[in-house]
DNA sequence: ACAGATGATTTAAA
DNA sequence: TTTAAATCATCTGT
């Protein structure tokens, strides 16, 4: 389609090469033939023969040329052929003709000037980056649109995730392969346009003064219609990337709320660990291996950790601002990670080993500290109608815990981390309602981790 | 259709 | 870089 018009174009620019010659042979003749000696300062061959004694006679000659060239077109073709042989066979062709091209060449620049200069266009570049950063425009990896979504998912955007970019990764191949394809074709034209143009000009420079400089001036303005016509490919396949993206990668667009078995342990852990809810990169990872496995059994951590940041995120800031709102949530979670504590407890009891389970009991630990909060397994029990079993577990679980304190304490393996426990406790929440920075979140977390996630371990 | 829940993004601060 | 906070955009239950 614009490769007809790219024809036109420089074929118009031909013409207009053309024109200019027809004016400056004009001019020319108008200079010769007024009397002028085109000798001066031009580098014409001395004519053989003539050592330069007859200038009337060169004049003569030029003139004869020049006037069969300006009346060259009323005769009649054989003519025409006849007289074109004659003249290019005459002695003063080559010295004309580089005159020619000489003053031609001065004109010509001094009509086009420094307008074909043409900077790196900024939009071109832009563009340019874009389909760069698209990996359209990229090195190709991997052939399909099968390898490109295999590549996708083992790159490792998170399970559900690819499975919609898949779909995003198939037209964004099919996109690239159209736009390379287009990108191979205009090329092509373009070159075999230019060798064209190139080899008629190069025939042509043998019946009228073309110079190499000139041939090389039309080959750099053909390369920059058909880089005009490149750059309008860029847009509308940007345009089209942008399109894709913005329909498919937009994610507020699809979110797709977790799982219950992922919000259940992303809340468990997140109650258990209230006084201080900050998951260290390895818990994050953890958390995101369990999650992502719950939610589909593909496992692929990568974007999921991030999930797990954003839902901490939203989690502290939520449960913040609305601590009343989230109490029934965080007794249902402290009763459930208290059972599963009580489980561990019992069994670590029961083996009287006391290494093992070093269960920080963020079931206790994790009663909350609101500011009226009281026990929580007795707020649970209001809360909850059914919940006095649950209470009772909790009662018996605070006592078998305690035991197993006792029983750390005595061991004196660690640090107590009920002391740590404790200093969360009451005062999680400092007065105005943030979290107590403890140094680093994570450095604080990421110890309880091996033995606190003992119990969460246990509970899934 | 609506309100509330919720995951993601953005902005600013440490 | 991580986080809090505000905000957006969608999902979900009614």
């Amino acid at each position: 389609m614009s490769f007809s018009i790219c024809v036109a174009q420089c074929t118009d620019s031909l013409a207009a090469t053309m024109d200019d010659q027809a004016r400056i042979m004009q001019s020319i003749g108008g200079v010769s033939l007024a009397g002028h000696s085109v000798q001066g300062g031009m580098a014409l061959p001395p004519p053989h023969g003539h050592d330069g004694t007859d200038g009337d006679g060169r004049k003569q000659d030029i003139g004869d040329i020049l006037h069969q060239i300006m009346t060259i077109t009323d005769q009649s073709l054989d003519e025409a052929q006849a007289k074109k042989h004659g003249l290019n066979c005459h002695r003063m062709k080559p010295a004309l003709f580089s005159v020619l091209c000489e003053i031609k060449e001065k004109t010509g620049l001094s009509i086009r000037g420094a307008q074909e200069e043409d900077p790196p266009d900024p939009q071109l570049m832009r563009l340019d980056n874009m389909l760069l950063a698209e990996g359209v425009a990229g090195p190709e990896k991997g052939g399909g649109s099968a390898a490109a979504a295999a590549a996708a998912a083992a790159s490792g955007g998170a399970a559900d995730n690819s499975i919609e970019h898949s779909d995003y990764r198939a037209k964004l191949t099919q996109i690239r392969q159209i736009y390379h394809t287009e990108l191979e074709k205009y090329e092509q034209a373009c070159n075999e346009f230019t060798t064209h143009v190139m080899n008629l000009l190069r025939e042509q420079s043998r019946t009228r003064p073309i110079s190499p400089k000139e041939i090389e001036r039309m080959v750099g303005i053909i390369h920059r219609k058909f880089s005009s016509i490149q750059m309008q490919l860029k847009q509308s396949t940007c345009e089209a990337v942008m399109i894709l993206r913005s329909r498919f990668l937009d994610a507020r667009r699809k979110r797709r709320n977790f799982s219950k078995q992922a919000t259940e342990i992303l809340n468990e852990y997140f109650y258990s660990h209230l006084s201080n809810p900050y998951p260290s990169e390895e818990a994050k990872e953890e958390l995101a291996k369990k999650c992502s496995i719950t939610v589909s059994q593909v496992g692929s951590q990568g974007s999921f950790k991030l999930q797990v940041s954003n839902w901490f995120g939203n989690k502290r800031i939520r449960y913040k601002k609305n601590i009343g709102k989230f109490q029934e949530e965080a007794n249902l979670y402290a009763a459930k990670t208290a059972v599963n504590a009580a489980h561990a407890a019992a069994a670590a009891v029961q083996n009287s080993q006391a290494n093992s389970p070093t269960t920080p009991n963020s079931g206790s630990s994790g009663s909350f500290n609101l500011p009226n909060s009281g026990d929580m397994f007795l707020r649970m029990q209001s809360l909850n109608g059914d919940s006095y079993q649950g209470a009772q577990v909790g009662a018996n679980v605070q006592s078998q815990v305690d035991t197993l304190r006792h029983v750390i304490s005595q061991t004196a393996g660690y640090n107590d981390p009920l002391g740590r426990n404790t200093m969360y406790g009451p005062h999680g929440l400092s007065a105005n309602g943030g979290w107590q920075h403890a140094t680093t979140p994570s450095s604080v977390t990421s110890p309880t981790e091996g033995p606190g996630s003992v119990h969460s371990d246990t509970s899934n």
